[in-house]
DNA sequence: TACCAGAGGAG
DNA sequence: AAATCCTCTGGTA
């Protein structure tokens, strides 16, 4: 059993050693590779001969080596050009670019180490679970008299660890009675030092934190810094080392990979918030305990030793909470390393654009493929200036109606990526003029017959990988076995479904609008016969969007026949489609609402609700807006009972004026997406995030989502936001969440069934359904 | 009132 | 640093 953690290299004299650190049979190992040299290839412009004499005079190159590669479908002559050390790189790729029969440089940009694995073949994370890592998970209290800690001022005083031998502590220095978990040091210094010692005596393999890259290693990093040494958290005794990582942070730790939990969580859960304690609940249906960070410090000063313990309490559930999450999360991150190559600390830090790129790269070399070049970043913006057509909207029937039958394409992209074998290569091939040898597309372009591309090639491995693995699962009756098998299969759907985004991606190395456009043109193109086809056999089309259809057939009274009629729709489309595409039977809703475009809602038999882009579904509304909603959704599909809708909104807005809401059914979270500089209009988040900053020295980076209450106090909407924790409980504008959450939630619903917006407002002289 | 920047959702 | 399509809010002129 031997498990890839991590890798770099270091330079001894002169050369590059790159040290590959695994888990071999329970024990750490670091493997040394000194026969690996760094190389990068050059397109020669004319004779290969003539590059290799101009190279006669570029230093440090050690050697080349003539080679024939794919690239863009077709094999060209390339020069491997080796060099003494990674550090040579760049200087050199400079220098070969310019030499007069040199055609360009490639592959000069892939980090040495990267290369080093692919080359190799060597796979990170592999037999990685959670029998033979060692994990721990960290978190810190920071004291804060004044909101925002700063760590030339303000000391740590609690750090929690939980690691998955069992061994749960909370170091601190305040010298009382403690709880049997709390382990008093003598001061700030020896409890940090406590916390790098314990590391290395648990044998930690991997360190888990919940936002480590933003806050708590950093944090630690400096205190340490004042007093003079160093977190010697590396498996060679190495510092931690912060890094910028595109507009992020990433606190890397040699050897024993740190996953800060945060970035993957923003990315599998679909949450209004992130924090740990969010993430728990939404994971494991828990309410973990929380509190008031504006009171740390004054705990921590006072003598109420309850609260004291209470603080220790929840600072070692942080921990605990974060290496269960860890433990949750870490099966998929393995699998993604496994599958990109790419080493854990990189892989969960990657977004999905680099995640398939990174497979790609892998794929690539083992298909003797030539990777292209990034582009530079006028091209991307270029790019990004010229967006194409996308996906195909119905217009919707707008209302309420019954017997509805869902229809949608099953992978519908992925799976036009690969029967028309879309890719950079394949477009309008030289060697399949006639229009019965090539894929004609609705663009325009065609798609070559006879070559297969890289991309719908390397996609098509990871869908029937992907398919093999859930029939094993299916077969597989240890749950244990089971749960890894799924999280394999979700792995590589994972990847399928960003490759379609790949090709349109600006910054992608096989960027492809052709291909792009012509996906998105295959995918209108399929919709739009499916909606005719309906249409032909007496279907109404009550919705669509992109690859489904929402179908009805009013004529048609009798439920078993409707279903057979609607089975006998779905042969025909499949009858005339390739063989990768299949139009699925996705559900039957006896009743469902039409509002707009991507807003909708549809009730089953079994009285589920399923909403659709309402302001139920959005973060950005607040709870009493939400609830409302859903409730008057209910009364109309569940109980057909207008009556009751209009009930609810009354008791809504009664509830609204005794005053007496909770802040927690008022709070509005909105995301900060741009630095705080950036903004040309500033929202309501925007100007409570200002506040706030004023008031309190907080720091709103970008991606934060603030949490505010529109108070009484103030002119504007903006003027009266204010983020929650400042905010008493009855101090909100009633006005606001009457006429401007439930109201307007409400209203669009009860407006598609006829009534006008005056009505509900209760304007006229005529006594209405809303007579607020 | 018309227009915009901004946000977040659908697929 | 995955694509586009789409609706809706709050602020401003």
């Amino acid at each position: 059993m031997k498990t890839l953690l991590d890798a770099d290299y270091v330079t001894r004299d002169n050369k590059a050693v790159i040290r590959l650190f695994y888990k071999t049979d329970g024990v750490r190992t670091i493997e040394e590779v000194t026969d690996f040299d760094p190389y990068f290839y050059a397109v020669p412009e004319g004779d290969i001969d003539d590059l290799i004499k101009d190279l006669k005079n570029v230093p440090h190159v050690v050697r080349t080596v003539k080679k024939k590669m794919i690239y863009i479908g077709k094999e060209i002559d390339v020069l491997q050009i080796v060099v003494q050390e990674p550090g040579n790189v760049p200087e050199i790729r400079g220098q070969v670019r310019e030499l007069p029969h040199c055609g360009g440089v490639k592959e000069a940009s892939i980090p040495f180490t990267e290369r080093y694995i692919i080359d190799s073949g060597r796979i990170p994370m592999q037999d990685a679970d959670f029998a033979n890592l060692r994990i721990a998970a960290v978190d810190t209290e920071v004291y804060n008299p004044h909101g925002m800690p700063e760590a030339d001022k303000n000391p740590i005083i609690m750090i929690s660890y939980a690691d998955s031998l069992g061994l749960k502590k909370v170091w601190s220095y305040r010298h009382t009675t403690v709880p049997d978990y709390v382990e008093v040091l003598k001061d700030e210094k020896e409890m940090i030092k406590k916390f790098v010692e314990t590391i290395k005596a648990q044998e930690i393999d991997l360190i888990v934190s919940y936002n480590g890259d933003n806050f708590d290693f950093p944090y630690l990093k400096d205190r340490a810094a004042k007093y003079k040494f160093e977190l010697e958290l590396g498996i060679d005794g190495s510092t931690i080392k912060m890094e910028r990582r595109g507009m992020n942070n990433g606190a890397r730790v040699k050897g024993r990979p740190h996953v800060d939990l945060y970035p993957p969580c923003r990315q599998v859960f679909n949450i209004s918030r992130y924090t740990l304690e969010d993430i728990y609940k939404e994971l494991f249906g828990i309410d973990k305990k929380d509190i008031e960070v504006e009171h740390l410090a004054s705990v921590w000063d006072g003598k109420d030793q309850v609260k004291l313990n209470e603080l220790y309490e929840y600072s070692l559930s942080d921990a605990e909470a974060t290496l269960r999450i860890a433990i949750a999360l870490l099966p998929l991150q393995y699998e993604l390393s496994r599958i990109t190559g790419q080493p854990i600390y990189e892989c969960s830090r990657s977004t999905s654009g680099q995640r398939v790129e990174d497979l790609l790269v892998k794929t690539a070399h083992e298909k003797n493929i030539l990777v292209p070049n990034r582009p530079s970043d006028r091209i991307a913006e270029e790019r990004t200036r010229n967006p194409y057509e996308g996906a195909y909207v119905v217009e919707p029937e707008k209302g309420i109606h019954d017997n509805i039958a869902l229809f949608d394409f099953r992978s519908l992209y992925p799976s036009i990526i690969i029967s028309h074998n879309i890719d950079q290569a394949t477009v309008d091939c030289k060697c399949c003029p006639g229009k019965e040898e090539h894929h004609q597309s609705p663009t325009g372009h065609f798609f070559c017959k006879k070559q297969r591309g890289f991309l719908p090639d390397t996609l098509e491995i990871l869908v029937k990988r992907r398919m093999e693995v859930k029939k094993e699962a299916k077969a597989e009756s240890d749950p244990e076995k089971k749960k890894l098998l799924d999280v394999k299969q979700q792995a590589l759907k994972i990847l399928a479904n960003s490759m379609y985004g790949y090709f349109g991606f600006a910054r992608a190395r096989w960027y492809s609008r052709e291909g792009a456009e012509a996906i998105a043109a295959y995918g209108r193109e399929y919709i739009h016969k499916t909606i005719e086809e309906a249409k032909h056999q007496g279907f109404k089309v009550v919705y669509g969007d992109t690859d489904s259809v929402y179908i009805t057939k009013p004529s048609e009274t009798d439920q078993k026949k409707l279903m057979e009629d609607a089975k006998a729709f779905a042969k025909t489309i499949n009858s005339q489609l390739p063989e990768a595409m299949e139009l699925e039977f996705q559900g039957f809703y006896p009743r469902g609402i039409f509002i707009t475009k991507k807003r909708y809602a549809v009730m089953d038999e079994k009285g589920n609700l399923t909403v659709k882009g309402l302001e139920t579904k959005r973060r950005d509304w607040s709870e009493i807006a939400k609830k409302t909603q859903t409730d008057v959704l209910n009364a109309l599909l569940q109980d057909k009972d207008p009556q009751k809708a209009a009930d609810i909104v009354k008791e809504a807005v009664k509830k609204i004026k005794t005053g007496n809401v909770p802040l927690s059914d008022l709070s509005i979270n909105t995301q900060i997406t741009r630095g705080m500089g950036e903004y040309v209009n500033e929202g309501p988040h925007v100007q409570a995030a200002k506040k706030a900053m004023k008031e309190h020295g907080y720091e709103y980076k970008q991606g934060t989502i603030m949490t505010y209450v529109i108070t009484k106090k103030g002119t504007s909407i903006s003027d009266k936001a204010r983020i929650m924790e400042d905010v008493v409980e009855g101090d909100y504008d009633q006005e606001y969440y009457i006429d401007n959450q439930v109201i307007p939630a409400v209203a669009r619903i009860l407006e598609s069934l006829g009534y006008s917006e005056d009505e509900l407002k209760g304007k006229g002289k005529q006594k209405t359904l809303f007579d607020f």
